[in-house]
DNA sequence: TATTGTTATACTCTATAACTATA
DNA sequence: TATAGTTATAGAGTATAACAATA
C-alpha cells in the first residue's frame, strides 16, 4: 500500500515572495503548479508497479531500440554500472530483452519486447488524460494555457 | 562525480497526440514544461548535497517546527519507519533536533535547528531565481503565463 | 489496547572501483 | 591500450513486520 498524505502538500517554494517582477511571477505559479501536478507521474507508476527509472528507460529506449547500454546510461545520465541492474530487472519482468551485436560482440543491444511495448502503450494512454487541474479548466482558459506554455517550449535551450 | 547527460531529454509522452481538444494540448504542453524544468529540482539539491526527500523535509517541517515524527511521515506521504533514518541522517548533518515532548514522552518533537533554516534560505534564494526559459520569456508572455497558471492553482483540489 | 517511534529485513536506485571480454 | 558490460560494495529512499515504551 502506498500511503497517501491527508493535507495538502506543503510548498516548497520560499515562503516571502522574493519579488514581484513578471519573471517572478511567472516562475512562481510554475513552482507551484508543477509541485501540485509531479505526484501523478510516481502515482501512475505505483498504478503499473513501475519504478520511475524503469519507466523512464522504457519510454526513451522503446523509439530508438535497439540500442546498446552505454547509450540508456547516457540518456538517463547514470552510471553505466546502474544500467545492468536496471536492464536485468525490467528483463526478468520480460519488457526488454539483450541482444550481442553481431559486429562488436562487447556490445549488448536492449530491445524493447512486445510486452514492454504494450505496457509502454497501456501507460501511455493514462498519461494523456488530463489531471483533475486541468480538466477543470474552461475550454478558453486551457487554450491560453497551452500558449503560454508553448513559448515556454519554443524558449531557446539554456545551452 | 554526476553524469551528465550529452543528449536532449526524451520525453516521455505519448509521441501520437491523442487528440486536439484544449485540455489535451494544455496538459501535453504542461507535461512537456515539467518534463524540461524538473531537472532543476535535483540539480539544485545536488549544488547543496541534499537529497530530493531531505530538501523536502526541511521545506515543509522548517514552517510548522516542532512537530511529532508522525506529522513528518504523513507530510511526505511514508511509512514512518523511514523518518526514523531520515531524521537520523538530518540530525547527523545539524539540521535537524529531536527533542521529547513533555505532556507525552512517546512522542520526539523535530525543530529545525539554526543552521538547518540557514541553509533553508540559501538554497531558497538559489531557488527563486527564475530558470532561463521563463527568464527568456516577454514580461507579456511572463504575465500570460503566470495567469494561465493561477487558474490551475485556482482550480477546486481533486477532494 | 492503541499509539509513537525504533529495529530488522528487503528491494530499488544511485555512485565508485575493480574486473572480464573484446576490440 | 581503450571500450562495453559486469560485479562488488556502499549509501539513500522506500516498504512491511515485529518490537519497546508509553498512554
Amino acid at each position: 500500500m502506498v500511503p497517501r498524505r491527508t493535507d495538502p502538500p506543503a510548498s516548497t517554494w520560499p515562503a516571502e515572495p522574493v519579488s514581484d517582477a513578471p519573471a517572478h511571477e511567472a516562475w512562481r505559479s510554475l513552482f507551484l503548479v508543477i509541485q501540485r501536478l509531479k505526484e501523478f507521474w510516481p502515482s501512475i507508476a505505483a498504478e503499473f508497479d513501475m519504478p520511475m527509472a524503469q519507466m523512464r528507460v522504457l519510454f526513451e529506449v522503446a523509439p530508438i531500440a535497439p540500442v546498446p547500454m552505454t547509450r540508456i546510461a547516457d540518456l538517463m545520465a547514470c552510471d553505466a554500472s546502474n544500467v545492468t541492474g536496471l536492464v536485468d530487472r525490467m528483463e526478468q519482468r520480460g519488457l526488454l530483452e539483450r541482444r550481442t551485436d553481431e559486429h562488436d560482440r562487447r556490445i549488448k543491444l536492449i530491445a524493447v519486447t512486445r510486452a514492454g511495448l504494450a505496457l509502454r502503450d497501456k501507460i501511455s494512454a493514462r498519461m494523456a488524460a488530463p489531471p483533475p487541474p486541468i480538466a477543470a479548466l474552461s475550454a478558453q482558459e486551457q487554450r491560453a494555457l497551452a500558449k503560454a506554455l508553448g513559448a515556454v517550449l519554443d524558449a531557446k535551450p539554456v545551452s
